[in-house]
DNA sequence: CGAGGTGATTTGAACGATCAAATTTTAACG
DNA sequence: CGTTAAAATTTGATCGTTCAAATCACCTCG
C-alpha cells in the first residue's frame, strides 16, 4: 500500500552504494557523474519511488521557486475574465519554467502588505505579480524595501512608464483598430462609448479611438461602466439624432451589450459595435470585440523575471524596469 | 535600504537574550511564556522586522499547509467563471484558516499524475484538490496510494457517492427550483433543453426538471452545449408549434441565451426562459438563471479535509468518505 | 617512478525552524 | 525552611537537501 515513510536522499544512496551528494548530483548535474554510476542510482530511484523533498531543497538553496499572485476578487461585472485568463496562463508558463504559483487573496491593502511581508521574509516567494497597480504604489514601495523581484500586471499610470516593471495590454491600439475598422466597414460617423476621464485605463482607450478619427467628428458618450449605462446613454442618442452614427467604438463589452440593446430596441440591429474584452457574452450575443490576450502579458511577465530563456528569477530588484505593451487583437463578428 | 540578510530566530534570541526556542515559543504559543520574557522577545522581533522562516518551518513540521488546486482549461466540466470563483473563494477561505494554495495546470492526465507525484512526496502540499472526478478516477487512486488526502469539486458519478470525499452542486435542487418557479410564473408547459444523455451533470439537472414536472408533459430537447445550437433546436420547436411552449429550463446559461435568441427572432421576446451558472452573459442579457454559488462549495470542500474549526489539515486518508451538495439559488430577472 | 593534473566521489557544515527531553526557576505547602 | 510539584526556559537533535572543500582514483608525461 502506501509507503509510510517516502524515501529520502539517504535511502537512495545507501541502496546504490554512494553517497548522498552523488545521488543528488544525479538528481540535478548529471553530467558531471560518470555513466555507470549514474544507471546504478537511476535505478535504486526507481526501486524506491524516490522523489526530492522539494522543501528541504528550498532551505537549503535560500530560492523558492515560487511566485505569489494576488487574486482580485470577483467582482460579478462582465470583466474579471480577463485576470482569471491570465493568472491560468500564468500558472502554465510558470509551470512549464519550473516555477510555482501561489496565489492570495487580501480584502484591504493593509492585508495585503502584510501578507506581502510574510511571504517575502518567510522564502515562500521569490517573485510577486501585483495587479492594478498606480503611480507610487505601496505595495511597489514596499517590495522594493524588500529587496523583493516583483512584476505589475499594468501600467502606472502616470509614472512616465518606468516607475517599476510592468506588462500591459495596449488599449490605445485596440480601439484604434476598431475604429478603423468600422470607418471601413460602416462609414465615417464612428462614435465612442467610453468611461469618465481620469481612469487611465478609460483615456487609454478613448486616444486609441481619437487618433483613428483624425478630423472626423462624431459623439464621444462616458458614463460608469455597466450593460444599463451603455443602453440608455445610446438609446438617447439614437432618439435624440441629432448627428448620424454608423458605429460605435466602446471601452467594455458591458457597454457594448448596452449599446447593441438600445440599437436593436431602437429598429437598427444591424448598427455596427465594438466591445472591448471579448468575454463570453460578447461572443455570445456575437458582438465584435477586442480581445486582450492576457496569455501573452503573463509570457512578458515571465520573461521581465526571468529573462527569456532562464528557468530561475533573477535576485535583487530587477535591472529592467521599463515596460512592455501587448498589442490586442480585434475579433470581427 | 534593504536588510541584505534577513532577521532569524536566533538574530531575535541573541538581542532579546533568551533561546531560540523561547522565541519560537513566544510565536507559536504565547500562552506558556511568561508575560514579562513575552514582552521583551515582542519588542527583539519589532526591532529586527523578524518573520518565520516558513520554509524551515515546514521542513521541521513535516507539513506545508497548503494544498494544491488544479487550473482547468477553459472548456467542458466545471467550465469556466464557476471554476475561477471557486478558486478565488477557496484562497480566502484558507487563508483565514492559515493555509496556503498552490495552482497548477496540467494539459494532459500523464502530466497531472506526475504533477502529483511531485508535489505529493516534495512535500509541497498537504492536500490537493480536484475537479471533475470521474469514477475510478486514476489521480484519485494514486491519491489514495500516497496517502495524501485530497477532496474533489464534483462527484464521482456512479459510485454509488462515495468513492471518495466530494462536494457537488445540487443541479437537481437548482432545475428543480427553476422549473416551479416558471410553473407558477409562466404556465404548465415547461420545457427542458439539456444535453445528451450519460453526462452525469446533465442527468443530475434533467432530473429536477422531471421531478417538479410530476405528470406534466412537456417537451424535452437535447443537443451539444453552445449558443447556436440551443438557437437551432428553440427555432425549430417554435416554428414547428405542435406544442404550446410557456417557458424552458436550460441546462446551461449558453443553450439559455440560444433559446432566447430564437424566441426572439420568433417573436415570442417574452418566452421566459432560465439558465444554468449565471455567468455575466446571462446577467447582461437578462436572463434569469440558477447560481452555483461555488463559495459555498470552497467552504464545504476544506471542512471536509480541515473538520470544522480546526486549522490543520487531517493526516492520512481522509476517514470521511460521504459528499457535500450544496443547494443553489435562484436569480429571477 | 614520482609529480602534477583532471575528473569523480565523499565528507562535514549549513539552511532556520521545531520537537523532545533536560534543566532551571517559581510557587505551594506543611 | 525544606520538600515537591508545576511552570518556564534551555539544550541537543533533527527535518532532507545542497554547498564548499577535501579526498580519492586514474592518467599523462618527463
Amino acid at each position: 500500500m502506501a509507503e509510510q515513510r517516502v524515501a529520502t536522499i539517504e535511502d537512495v544512496a545507501r541502496e546504490a552504494g554512494v553517497s548522498r551528494q552523488t545521488v543528488s548530483n544525479v538528481v540535478n548535474r548529471p553530467g558531471i557523474v560518470k555513466e555507470a554510476t549514474r544507471r546504478k542510482v537511476l535505478v535504486a530511484i526507481e526501486e524506491l519511488g524516490y522523489a526530492p523533498n522539494a522543501v528541504a531543497r528550498r532551505l537549503r538553496q535560500r530560492r523558492s521557486s515560487t511566485i505569489g499572485v494576488k487574486l482580485d476578487a470577483y467582482s460579478g461585472g462582465i470583466s474579471g475574465v480577463v485576470l482569471d485568463r491570465f493568472v491560468h496562463a500564468l500558472t502554465e508558463h510558470a509551470s512549464s519554467r519550473g516555477l510555482r504559483v501561489l496565489v492570495y487573496a487580501a480584502r484591504t491593502l493593509a492585508d495585503e502588505l502584510g501578507y506581502i511581508n510574510g511571504l517575502a521574509d518567510g522564502g515562500e516567494v521569490d517573485a510577486i505579480i501585483l495587479t492594478g497597480t498606480a503611480l507610487g504604489d505601496p505595495r511597489a514601495e514596499r517590495l522594493r524595501e524588500r529587496g523583493m523581484p516583483f512584476a505589475a500586471f499594468g501600467r502606472p499610470w502616470g509614472a512616465g512608464d518606468a516607475d517599476h516593471p510592468w506588462v500591459d495590454i495596449d488599449g490605445a491600439a485596440g480601439t484604434r483598430a476598431a475604429t478603423e475598422h468600422l470607418l471601413a466597414r460602416a462609414g465615417e460617423h464612428v462614435a465612442f462609448l467610453g468611461w469618465p476621464p481620469d481612469s487611465g485605463t478609460g483615456d487609454d482607450r478613448e486616444r486609441g479611438w481619437r487618433a483613428a478619427m483624425g478630423d472626423r467628428a462624431a459623439p464621444r458618450l462616458a458614463t460608469l461602466d455597466g450593460v444599463n449605462e451603455g443602453r440608455r446613454l445610446v438609446r438617447e442618442l439614437l432618439e435624440r439624432g441629432e448627428t448620424p452614427v454608423d458605429g460605435i467604438v466602446c471601452a467594455s463589452d458591458a457597454l457594448a451589450i448596452g449599446a447593441h440593446l438600445a440599437a436593436v430596441r431602437a429598429g437598427r440591429p444591424d448598427l455596427q459595435i465594438v466591445g472591448f474584452d471579448n468575454t463570453a457574452a460578447a461572443e455570445a450575443i456575437g458582438i465584435s470585440s477586442v480581445e486582450q490576450l492576457p496569455e501573452r502579458v503573463a509570457e512578458g511577465i515571465l520573461e521581465l523575471l526571468m529573462g527569456s530563456e532562464g528557468t530561475e528569477i533573477r535576485r535583487g530588484p530587477a535591472p529592467q524596469t521599463a515596460g512592455l505593451l501587448v498589442e490586442p487583437r480585434l475579433i470581427v463578428r
